[in-house]
DNA sequence: AAGCCCCTTTGATCCAAGTCAATGTGTACC
DNA sequence: GGTACACATTGACTTGGATCAAAGGGGCTT
């Protein structure tokens, strides 16, 4: 249990972030840098935060100061309409990077929410600018980032635009794999951390329409789904079903 | 006429893409720049390229160098899926960069094509990179440009995933509209670079809903079509019916 | 000036997904 | 341990946009 002990002293190097120590390396930002290099980063990332399941890391509006990079935990990114329509722009993992739309003006452009309980490490954005002027790789990773971002939201265009239902649930359970995978997490098999109706928002489909095409594809012996745990039994079938669109 | 003279030649100052007397810079990479540094960046704009109207800027799949920002001209960029699958992610105007998307894997992940005659500044990548670390302001500036294409595909992704046919295509002229007026044009009035069937591609909709959408705009008053010449005539009411959305 | 091709418009019909409604299920809180 | 509440499933019906089909421009080329 994670009960901290009363007024026990807690040594700095303990609450200190530590990318040197980290074990996301691989997946974050210091991907690629020297020994040497990633005590700079160390020194500019500033602190870390930890949020409960439901908790905002942002919200639409605020002032933008830092990004943030996930330690531990799930996140949602969404949009609001003034009239009260939803757009979740995507979900977030550990080892990925949030807040980077608030760049473009200097204010937050979505709301990121914490779907579990979570910890993030703050990346003052100016420091970050201010190391990657310095370490070279540091910034060319920093900008292939953004530039997977941008190649991200362009495959959620395409699905947006041109998959029917199933098509548009089966990338998703894909793409949850494939992520899941390379966080060392069996590929398989996984609780989903978002409801019905937040993967509806995303896929643009209402809940019930997400929740029939589950049932289909349990049906069809593709997954296994009970609530949030789901099984893949049949992943090259979920692929067919993708390029097995009608015509076009 | 812009008919070239025979056998003249021509100095290289005028061949010279030269950011220095271009007169984008306020839409451009140079905003923000001082004189100095903006001849900085002169040095590492290497070529100017013109394109006829249809040629490709670059193809999905090839190797990526250079981003590219356009001084003339009118582009789309698209995805093509393996089944023949479309999904046109953007069109770009004067002032605007191409080729951000192919950072992330140093290859181009979309194609663009120029929708008219066009003529864009090829901007090495390595070289934009040295110069920025170098830069601060051009750094700045060139994370705010990636970030606001980030926010782009969130408005579109909300466009995709929760409007209706005739909320997609207000919001599309209302966007255009905004762009030339940004550029020095009528904001009321413009010819359309596009067909139908790309309109329809990038907003998610078969171009018979794309064509019946501007003949109700037109029967409601809203707008006057003639083929590709557009002329708003009621703006409140284009927004408005984005507002207007039924129930939800 | 004719003829062709591409783009666009319009009509009739169909279907995938949305809507509305009721019932089931799991979990957190007294 | 019961009860409340949020989430999920399933069914019946409706509908917005897709599909199929045909006809009407515009602007090329020859």
């Amino acid at each position: 249990m994670p009960n901290r002990k009363a007024a026990q002293p807690i040594s700095l190097a303990v609450v200190k972030t530590a990318c040197s120590n980290c074990n996301l390396h691989e997946l974050c930002l210091p991907l690629g840098l020297s020994h040497e290099e990633v005590e700079k980063l160390d020194e500019v990332v500033s602190a870390r935060r930890r949020l409960k399941r439901g908790e905002h890391l942002y919200r639409a509006g605020e002032e933008f100061n830092s990004i943030y990079a996930i330690r531990s935990g799930f996140f949602k990114t969404d949009v609001l309409l003034e009239d009260g329509r939803e757009q979740v722009t995507g979900f977030q993992m550990t080892g990925e990077l949030l807040g980077l739309d608030g760049i473009s003006t200097e204010q937050h452009s979505c709301n990121a929410v914490a779907l579990e309980d979570s910890e993030v490490c703050t990346i003052p954005f100016s420091n970050l600018e201010g190391l990657s002027r310095e370490i070279k790789t540091l910034q060319h990773h920093f900008h292939k980032v953004m530039s997977r971002e941008i190649v991200r939201d362009h495959g959620v265009m395409m699905l947006l635009g041109t998959m029917r239902a199933e098509e548009r649930l089966a990338a998703f359970l894909l793409n949850l794999s494939q992520r899941f995978t390379a966080r060392g997490y069996s590929p398989a098999e996984f609780y989903l951390r978002m409801t019905r109706e937040e993967i509806g928002s995303y896929l643009g489909l209402k809940l019930e329409t997400v929740s029939r095409a589950f049932s289909r594809f349990q049906e069809e012996g593709l997954i296994a789904v009970q609530q949030k745990h789901i099984r893949i039994l049949n992943i090259t079938g979920l692929k067919q079903l993708m390029s097995h669109h009608p015509r076009n």
